[in-house]
DNA sequence: TATTGTTATACTCTATAACTATA
DNA sequence: TATAGTTATAGAGTATAACAATA
């Protein structure tokens, strides 16, 4: 049972920390298309991984209210990268489905994102970006818990 | 060496980013005084490595606007976070430095978003904390280059 | 003439409160 | 009565443009 509150396992909270909130301080200014904001990228990304979703479904996934992800999704619709259905079930809620323009579009961010991420990943050796991959899907998994 | 345009890599790159994005956006909310905004939190950081500094050099190292930073001065001097002093060589320009007040605050604010964080990582079995804490220098080094 | 910093103003993003429609 | 989503409104944060002071 680790302690975190000291020792080897309360360093590497402070490091995951600090190491959290500065790199996604570069990643921010690391935007393909500047007319999309990084929770418009985000809403993007969840429904990219996890498909359709409901407007209330995406604004517990992104952390925002309610009312922001109205806003947020009728951007994305007047964007052409979502489509907004009816639910099958639920007369009030609505079905978010990305466009084939949104999937195409995160593929054309993410291979110039990752460019940007390449550039620093060129600084580690085989064993560190084995690590990091490693802890890439604990990390998401973090983030919604 | 990993190609990050396809496979494994590129999916790892991914989840890293949106993760770290997710993440850094529910440790923003984890402030002690709520009435300092990150980009303030993040002026107080640079401050803190750095030492002293212009607004000027503080807006560029920040990525913001100088009219934005001549407001993040002014509202930190307010709160008796910096202080603003004419610089000896150029009488246009000004030294803004931390106070002591600020120092408390920020070991203050990294002891409450590590708890924070610590009670997300709790969650995770032994297995997912270990690939983590592996990952922690990884991604600090990754913060730094 | 160029540079540092400021003032005035507008835009973007998000939140809260109040409302509508449906369960 | 409770829930999903929207509308109206306010606040925070940042940007651009125009300006002042100094180099």
């Amino acid at each position: 049972m680790p302690d975190f509150s000291q020792g080897d396992d309360a360093a590497a909270v402070n490091a995951l920390r600090s190491a959290v909130m500065r790199l996604s301080r570069r990643l921010k200014h690391q935007r393909v298309d500047e007319s999309l904001s990084p929770t418009e990228m985000s809403v993007l990304g969840t429904l990219s991984r996890c498909g359709s979703a409901t407007p209330g479904e995406l604004a517990r996934k992104e952390h925002v209210q309610p009312p922001s992800m109205t806003r947020i999704v009728a951007l994305l619709e007047a964007k052409g990268l979502v489509r907004l259905d009816p639910h099958p079930d639920d007369r009030r809620q609505k079905v978010v489905t990305q466009t084939e323009q949104a999937e195409a579009m995160l593929e054309e961010s993410r291979r110039k994102r990752n460019a940007f991420l390449a550039s620093l990943v060129a600084e580690l050796d085989e064993d560190e970006w084995a690590a990091l991959r490693a802890a890439a899907p604990v990390l998401e998994k973090l983030a919604h818990i």
